[in-house]
DNA sequence: ACCAATTTGTCCGTATGTATG
DNA sequence: TCATACATACGGACAAATTGG
């Protein structure tokens, strides 16, 4: 048996990260809420005992996860926001060399159960959107860059009126490579008119809240997507760096 | 009235930010790879061209960002790796105040999906390692945080031998959230018996690749973890800070 | 529109602890 | 064991931008 401990084990984080923790725990705790600013830096130091240089360092990192935000010149407490997120996601996968197969797979269930929630419960404004966005790509059809980026569109707006943050969050970091993805796709087999047609079905089934309907569909589009994807030729388990 | 304006006010952004995109685009574009050690401080402020103060505060937002790692005294390229960006997510879903709702929603149909590609692609050790989950569970089912935490290993294990990282990625924040949640069901309600069950069933249609099988009872199973919650009384649409 | 105070951005120099050869 | 390299941390300084009177 050792003796009795009498010494509390002492810090072995650099003082950089006590303060990231400190200020991340001073948020979390309600202390610091929502949109108030932060103490300037030199207060901020005096009260925690370090020096200017080692607090900045702290923010740093606390500003890289968006849990502050500058406004002005000030640092003000903030909420890190999907998108953010999602793109530091999506980076990931690109890292870990995700392959098209996965980014497929897991596109088709996320889109095909958004779709569904959108059918529950979309309202009037978001059919309009939606069918806005078909006039829209009907118009542009020839132009890819403009089929691909409504596309995205098409299925972001699926996602705003599914209206759960957690499968927003979930799909984004997919969707943002998936449909550069489709770019590929598009720029080698003229499908924007196979896209259309499916969107507009989608669309159709979303108004009537049809969600077995609207399963179905999303279902083969995203299918539709995937064989699009093969038939350029592109090997489906190669990572997809190249695409980003 | 001014003079003529010629010149672009150019609004660089401050030194240190442009340490880290610099760095992060050393690491994107291949020029420092994984594994690779990250030049001292000195040297990379002398290439730089800033302050080894500037060069500093930049690396700690990276470092935070999980692309580089302190690996002893140096920092070396690293990815990212999805517990961290997981939790950050689930850490973020929380601060928006996301409901229990919304979570149960999306790990109904992530996890749905997850126990299906489970079910195509596992082999005789993922089977054999679920079994011994089973067994676990079996042997302590009167352990409530026991059994939560062999839930969360259930399904984990599920998406480990769903061979797919993209969905890995989309389910963990959520799966970290709604399991946390499985304790409170439980601390309230005894249905340890009921999950398990769930499990032995599920495992079984997946021994068999019976993915249409293992779809209806993993919808069964998550429409029964949800039954649960609303049976303990807390509002479905209450956010779900309190359980964390 | 001007001034003064505040706060951040950036730099310099230095001291200390700790791995590594 | 010793020396070197490197990260950590501190203190002080000044310019530039912002804010409030």
């Amino acid at each position: 048996m050792t003796s009795k401990t009498v010494f509390e084990k002492l810090d072995l984080a650099p003082a950089y990260r006590q303060v990231s923790d400190s200020v991340e725990k001073m948020i979390r705790s309600g202390r610091l809420s929502l949109g108030d600013w932060l103490p300037p830096e030199t207060e901020l130091a005096a009260q925690l005992g370090v020096n200017r240089s080692t607090v900045r360092e702290g923010l740093r990192g606390l500003e890289h996860a968006g849990l502050v935000r500058r406004d002005g010149k000030r640092l003000k407490v903030a909420i890190p926001h999907y998108t953010e997120l999602a793109s530091r996601a999506s980076r990931a996968l690109v890292m870990h060399q995700v392959t098209f197969r996965e980014l497929s797979e897991a596109a088709a269930a996320l889109e095909t159960i958004t779709a569904i929630f959108a059918a529950q419960r979309i309202d009037e404004g978001g059919i309009r959107a939606l069918e806005n966005n078909l006039k829209e790509m009907k118009a542009r059809l020839n132009d890819i860059d403009s089929v691909v980026s409504l596309d995205i569109e098409f299925h972001n707006l699926l996602a705003e009126y599914a209206d759960n943050r957690a499968l927003s969050l979930a799909r984004e970091p997919i969707s943002l490579l998936f449909y550069p993805a489709g770019k590929i796709i598009l720029t080698r087999l003229k499908t924007q008119k196979r896209i259309l047609d499916a969107h507009k079905r989608i669309v159709a089934l979303v108004r009537k809240h049809d969600e077995a309907g609207v399963r179905a569909w999303m279902e083969r589009h995203m299918a539709d997507l995937k064989r699009g994807y093969e038939r350029t030729g592109i090997d489906m388990n190669r990572p997809m760096d190249s695409a980003v």
